[in-house]
DNA sequence: TTCTAATGTAAACAAACGTTTACTTGCTGC
DNA sequence: GCAGCAAGTAAACGTTTGTTTACATTAGAA
């Protein structure tokens, strides 16, 4: 008992932490998108996510009525692309590029936002509830700042083109893509990104 | 009882089987594709691959030794691009564009070879399969089959750009792609595997 | 300081999973 | 015709899953 008092007062941040409803729920939800990311919805489990949160899965449960809830506000209700709209739009290809192409300790520290997604999309449950939010928050969105007849195709082959590069590496690690340096991949997905901003319509 | 001696000498094609092991062999390996394909590696169940075929769980263990082992002989061993490697190159865009872009239905009557993938990739120990199976089936030949300094990247860039399509379009089924006809799609897709295909190295 | 509502936990629930064991059924070679 | 082995099954095993129930603890207002 006398060690409680010799420890800092906020030592890992965790274990001392004060009863906190707020706190714990940013907690749980962190450890959620995490858990998800890496293994998905299907195999992240909820006495998992808890532990690595501090808690028991009741209190989990308790929070978010349903692991089903728990990923809608963890991962589909945290991911957007609106962040890569700014700048100029001659180099959004690249910096759509970028943003998937970057390895994962370089994408602040926390894992990529679209493994998540592709993770858990394989789950019919999931993907459902992953539907609804790539269409208003990613393709949507895109498909408004792209304007034109095709915007919606457009930002269709966009999502995909990210999707597919980022199964390829992240999921599958084949061998062609994941051990290729970011610079070279870059040069070839950059101006098809592109492409699919500015290229001409179909007719 | 009397209704049986009505029904037609061989009805449902499974209920008056005689036993023939290599019959219920093929029997549990096609229901197995179907499986895997709708559900993934996970979410598809021994017992149920095992009833779609008119037999029991067990059998399916005892015929393959584990779910893991039937998922290898019937998924992992059964994708290959070199059908499509035939043909005259400067269409071979169009040819893989429109392997990914036709309906389900239209797809020999069974489902899409790359769900079975897709669905799958994301369970690590399906994935760990599938990465072998990737490239030794897939990307590899394709790399071969195209010569040249960057054949793997660009292979590479195609198995990611076809599984992203089907991605979009068959699991999370994005309204942007999915509505689309199949036409426009490949009139916007087709150029850009060929422009894998056929384009400048990068230096 | 005391009391209560909020915060958290331990333990068990029912269902589903892959797999194993012991057993029954039926085709086939002699 | 009949033994023997292959083909197939029923039932249970031990885990693991998300969730529920009943109980403990602590923070904060009175």
């Amino acid at each position: 008992m006398v060690y409680w008092i010799i420890l800092p007062a906020d030592p890992p941040s965790d274990t001392s932490r004060p009863r906190n409803a707020a706190h714990t729920r940013v907690a749980i939800l962190n450890a959620a998108r995490t858990a998800f990311a890496r293994q998905g919805f299907e195999a992240a489990g909820v006495r998992e996510i808890a532990a690595s949160a501090g808690v028991t899965a009741a209190l989990v449960i308790r929070y978010f009525g349903s692991k089903e809830n728990l990923f809608v506000q963890a991962v589909v209700q945290n991911f957007s692309v609106v962040g890569l709209l700014e700048g100029e739009r001659a180099r959004l290809g690249e910096r759509l590029a970028r943003y998937v192409l970057q390895k994962e300790s370089e994408a602040g520290g926390s894992l990529h936002p679209l493994l998540a997604l592709l993770r858990s999309a394989t789950n019919e449950q999931a993907a459902a509830l992953l539907r609804t939010g790539l269409d208003a928050q990613f393709i949507g969105p895109l498909a408004a700042w792209l304007g034109g007849p095709e915007a919606e195709v457009r930002a269709g082959f966009i999502a995909a083109t990210l999707l597919g590069l980022t199964a390829v590496r992240s999921v599958l690690q084949s061998r062609a893509l994941f051990t290729a340096d970011t610079e070279r991949l870059l040069a070839f997905s950059a101006p098809v990104l592109q492409g699919y901003i500015d290229g001409p319509d179909i007719s």
